[in-house]
DNA sequence: CCTTACGTACCGAACGCTTGTTACGTACCC
DNA sequence: GGGTACGTAACAAGCGTTCGGTACGTAAGG
């Protein structure tokens, strides 16, 4: 049944799957050839017929990652302003086991990008995107009068991306203490508190 | 220069320090017995001298960080109150070279820690430390009606830390972008977010 | 239609290297 | 001389990587 030629890219899909479940419960520091090949039931040669090496594949891994993280099911943006901050942050933060090993893996990603220059900037960037993307909607709700007319907006977003991450941090940590409710709510606090002034 | 007995304490610090380089510049995906041997110009034999294994080191490794976290030079405390949290949060983030190697470590262990059941509960436990540490001071400032009546120093905790470690995240990654004044004015503009209701 | 040739897919074993660890030797001081 | 403090060198295990071989499917040629 093998050479079916066309199946390659599906047979690089199905070493993605092995990759992340290794990384979701190994983290990059136990991602090896070995643990992959074992958990797809193959060798380490077939892993290299389609990955010529580690680093490749180490760097389809991230993408994988970020493709998942850009495709992930979204909800519906309600109307503009912080209600559609308060969606794109919920989007955020771990409340289905599917969020939470996404979180999880780029987590752990920070170890190694901390120790990579490239790796480093690539993760940078991917912050200033994520700012910039919901820098308009709080410039939006600004201008409904959800925000003070004083508000930095692109300030704001660095904020609430920090609010964000700090509160996924702790929940993977700590999951018992940070259920759904408790997340929304602090959620919702931390945009409340935005809001009034 | 050998047997100098009582030196027994200084030489496990020398080694501290040594790892404590390699773990700032490579973090625990780098921290190999090799790598910190080479850093102090000695033999791996001398650090199995010190440490009987690299658990041992590892666990080391740990424990001070921990304990420069612990021991960091800290502002003073002022007013009781909201003054006192903002010093508080101060003393986390990645303002000198000193803090930006601690945090940059911390956040390098938790690809460890996620992987590894006891660590995981190590810092979930650190975590609800600092947040019982934060929360009465926030309730204090919520008795000397610097916060809304109805605010909940414990969630209030949370958010706070939250925001600190998300803002050290992205800092690390993109230093340039949150020089110390930056970083301030975020803290600051948070701390009075959540002080006007 | 059968045969030959060839490229793809994969396994199993080995390679060389690095890792943590151990054993042994030596220099030193009390 | 005996215990402490190392360096040196080797060890086994695990790593990423390479290589030869096999099985299969497709295409070409008579």
């Amino acid at each position: 049944m093998p050479p079916a030629p066309g199946d390659r890219e599906a047979r690089r899909e199905d070493v993605s799957e092995a990759v992340w479940h290794v990384l979701a419960d190994k983290g990059f520091g136990g991602l090896t050839l070995r643990a992959v090949a074992t958990e797809m039931g193959v060798s380490t040669g077939m892993l290299m017929h389609y990955f010529p090496a580690k680093r490749a594949l180490i760097a389809h891994a991230l993408d994988l990652l970020e493709k998942r993280t850009a495709e992930r099911p979204r909800r519906a943006r309600p109307a503009e302003g912080l209600a559609t901050v308060r969606a794109m942050l919920l989007d955020i933060l771990p409340l289905t086991a599917d969020d939470t090993a996404r979180n999880r893996i780029w987590v752990s990603s920070w170890d190694l990008a901390l120790a990579d220059d490239g790796l480093a900037t690539d993760q940078a960037d991917r912050y200033t995107r994520m700012r910039s993307t919901l820098r308009p909607h709080l410039e939006a709700a600004r201008g409904l009068g959800e925000l003070p007319a004083a508000a930095d907006p692109e300030q704001l977003a660095a904020t609430a991306v920090a609010f964000t991450h700090g509160l996924v941090v702790q929940t993977l940590f700590d999951p018992a203490r940070f259920p759904e409710d408790v997340q929304i709510a602090m959620l919702d606090d931390f945009l409340a508190s935005l809001a009034r002034r």
